[in-house]
DNA sequence: TTAGGTGTACTAGTTTAACTAATACACTAC
DNA sequence: GTAGTGTATTAGTTAAACTAGTACACCTAA
């Protein structure tokens, strides 16, 4: 039987995410980064809620945000999994994605003291850390 | 007398952001493009708000966020002006900054058919395009 | 001095998203 | 049949966001 990955995840009080939220984004890193590859099984909404501290429900609802993303696959009395990576969204629905995100992020940081290539660059090196890519 | 800067925001409902947040984002980036030049005076808290349909206490909300943030000057029976650029953070927190947008950025981007030179490109053509840079 | 326009602050109420708790059901392997 | 798994629903609580109303301090022009 497979057996589970630990998550090295938690919750931040205080983090203006909400707790969903958090959960999503830090599962997204882990599998990003590797920790959690292809067919890894993750903890149960159960066992998680525990760990976390939280009601399962939560657990749940990150669960099945990640599993539209396409990055979790989840079978009733099976469990939950790391699927191969694969694209949802169109090349349009990708650009436009990327604009949003980039439109976000320069928002950010137009105001901080670094000149464009400083903050590209650290994009680029914090991108370069990605494993799969 | 001064005369008002006309505001080309609006507010989109279904944003996830709450809207005091559209309104901080949306004067960030017009400050950011040069529409909003040091000096200029800003429509008041009752005059934007009913441009917005919203509540003045809302708009008051955001011009007092932009003043934190070191972008805005108000004064009591003037009026809320753009200034000069200043910097409000020390360096630890600049880079703590850069540090926390970039992972958020990378968080949304990493799962997306673009490679870390591409996205990096995006993001610093994004940034050329602010003029006060 | 007054009127009109400005920002700021407070109280009270409403709305809504997020979360919890409980429960029940469907699926799977042993 | 049992234990463990995901999924869904209902009901309640909490807190953030927003509105509405009101009042006060400041500023300029007349």
């Amino acid at each position: 039987m497979k057996k589970t990955t630990a998550l090295a995840i938690s919750i931040t009080t205080g983090d203006a995410r909400p707790v969903f939220r958090q959960i999503v984004d830090q599962i997204r890193e882990q599998i990003g980064k590797g920790n959690l590859p292809p067919d890894s099984k993750l903890p149960s909404v159960r066992a998680l809620a525990m760990q976390l501290g939280i009601n399962p429900n939560t657990v749940s609802r990150s669960y099945s945000e990640l599993t539209a993303q396409g990055l979790l696959g989840a079978r009733r009395g099976l469990g939950v999994f790391v699927l191969e990576p694969q694209q949802q969204l169109s090349d349009d629905a990708q650009q436009q994605k990327l604009e949003e995100a980039t439109k976000g992020f320069v928002n950010e940081v137009m105001y901080l003291d670094f000149n464009p290539q400083q903050i590209a660059d650290h994009v680029l090196a914090e991108l370069n850390k990605i494993k799969n890519r």
